[in-house]
DNA sequence: ATTGCAATCCGAAACGTTTTGGATTACAAT
DNA sequence: ATTGTAATCCAAAACGTTTCGGATTGCAAT
């Protein structure tokens, strides 16, 4: 049987409430038997009861993470850097970390409710958000502390941390119009999720700045993996006039176009053109390594986390809303465009 | 303020005993009242308050996971890989997911003990076991409720499963023999984990069988991620006689020796071989497609969960220990030694 | 001698739920 | 009429902690 407060109580002749305060250090109690209190606590190997204590509280010194999966296997380096983020200072902030997977639907948002409603996390992380997102907007409209990360359509008056797409995938134009490239295609993401949106601005409107366009046929959809970036690079490889370069909206699937290109005899660099977005630790490593978009993940879960532990403890944030302003990582996939 | 059982007991009349029991199917209420109980909970909008639930039952419903990550980034695919295998699991089994990430070391063990007695969850996984593992000795000395995925050193006498690492690495070493391999040297992993032994003892031991050796200047030790991969690999690249194949114990240190590899201008695949271990999502995808030892890590995160809960609901498992046989996966980076 | 005040302590309530150990009623069997 | 039994219900305790609102003591200031 677990040893109690009472217990503590009991051998050093206090009352109850006085352990509890000698334990919390409040100054009513004498400085001798806060000691002394302390010192049988230590000896009975006493650990507080935290379903007590949360109960008592009312507070779980918890925060919760669901992430959204398709399907049932999730392997996206992403989320484990991101998680890492968050779960780093989650714990040197002293709270714990409580993490789900859910499909995006109906479950997914019973999810939240029951970590809302049932009491079981004080604040939450929302990732990956959607133009309309009903996580967001259940969320506000019942006053329940969360930090997202990314942005979503309407009012933004809610606190998130999140890298300007848009601008990183102009310096993404930016460099493939000055190597020479004409023919650019992309692989964008599920137009459902915000940042999909920002990223194609960035790259259609500097693109058309630079007056190449960027037509319908040229733009493919993936859902983010590398197995769909391989898909849909061998569809554009096949058109009449297949690009000379392509733009992938993260980097998994920049790997998938590369092995598509190399299964065809290209040359990725010379031949064809890929870049990526996320800078993943692979990127680095890949042969050839990858021109992308850096996303500091790890950075942005730590900052995410920050928030949100200030938000539970209604302290005030000085800065509700950040975005990142992103820099291109310019390796060896991207190459000069030599016209044979 | 939230609507409680009391505030229903009020509503319709009754007790809160009754309203209690009704809630959760008791066969002492009548159908009827139940069934307006179940009504007005609904209508009230009652969601059990969860803190109160476990401290009076003294359970959690949560099950924890605490990853061991080497410095303050993890990007492992295989521990997202593993995190969604256990969540799902435990999501569908009515269990929260509690989620750690501590470097190996006296805070590793802290936050074991934290989790454990201050009740903070009901049951432990284990991940990456340690030849002595005194994460596994603690638990197993307080007899709390744990699954391990591996296995250590000493007695076996508690519920793991793990995947015969020795049997896998035969059929690699089998594989680079048949090819006509005779050099082959082998990226590592750290001696103290413990399928680093079972791995190197069955590459070492059916390599001699086999007649050929594996000398101690061709066995290097990385740390499990790409970037040393390649650093390993360069250094093998680098021997008087270089090998003509090399053995990675996982598909990150793959990666980055194919990347080593490549950079030397040699073709992966025919000028030298390489293999890897656990068959990540990417060994598909990579180029040339990586041949690798097939390791199910989400069915094993989906095999640990299960266990688990049946040990915190004090089912008997009528398979405390799974050693699971794994299977070669045979694609590219692989191929005949051609002696020039 | 009284008052005021600081220092130190404590009893009891409270948090929301489940569980224990009956109590009550209705009705059939004796 | 009594007993037995099944069907319903409930008051009160319990879980371990924190907190509210004093109570007590000693001592300095009046």
């Amino acid at each position: 049987m677990a040893v109690t407060i009472k217990d503590i109580a009991k051998r050093v002749g206090l009352s109850v409430t006085t352990v509890s305060r000698a334990l919390n250090d409040f100054d009513d109690v004498s400085v001798e038997t806060k000691e002394l209190i302390r010192r049988t606590a230590a000896e009975m190997g006493y650990v507080p009861n935290s379903l007590a204590q949360r109960f008592q509280k009312r507070k779980t010194d918890t925060i919760g993470l669901i992430l959204p999966t398709f399907g049932p296997r999730f392997s996206d380096p992403f989320f484990s850097e991101l998680l890492a983020g968050v779960g780093n200072i989650a714990a040197n902030q002293g709270y714990d970390l409580l993490v789900s997977t859910r499909a995006p639907g109906d479950e997914e948002l019973i999810a939240y409710r029951q970590m809302v409603q049932g009491h079981r996390v004080d604040g939450l992380v929302v990732v990956r958000t959607r133009r309309q997102d009903e996580r967001i907007e259940y969320l506000r409209s019942v006053g329940f502390p969360f930090v997202a990360f990314g942005r979503t359509e309407g009012e933004l008056d809610f606190p998130y941390v999140d890298e300007d797409g848009t601008s990183g995938m102009r310096s993404v134009a930016d460099h493939l119009v000055d190597l020479g490239h004409r023919r650019i295609a992309c692989i964008a993401s599920p137009a459902e999720l915000m940042f999909s949106q920002y990223r194609l601005d960035g790259l259609r409107s500097r693109l058309q700045e630079r007056n190449v366009t960027l037509d319908q046929s040229s733009i493919r959809v993936g859902d983010l993996t590398q197995r769909s970036g391989y898909e849909q690079a061998m569809q554009l490889l096949d058109l009449p006039s297949p690009p000379t370069a392509i733009v992938a909206f993260n980097d998994l699937m920049a790997f998938g176009a590369m092995s598509a290109a190399q299964n065809r005899g290209l040359i990725v660099g010379s031949d064809i053109s890929i870049t990526g977005f996320d800078n993943t630790p692979m990127a680095d490593h890949s042969h050839p390594p990858l021109t992308t978009v850096d996303q500091p993940i790890y950075q942005i879960g730590n900052m995410v986390c920050e928030m949100l532990v200030k938000c539970v403890k209604d302290e005030t944030l000085e800065e509700k809303q950040v975005l990142l302003q992103p820099e291109l990582n310019i390796r060896a996939s991207s190459g000069k465009f030599i016209n044979q």
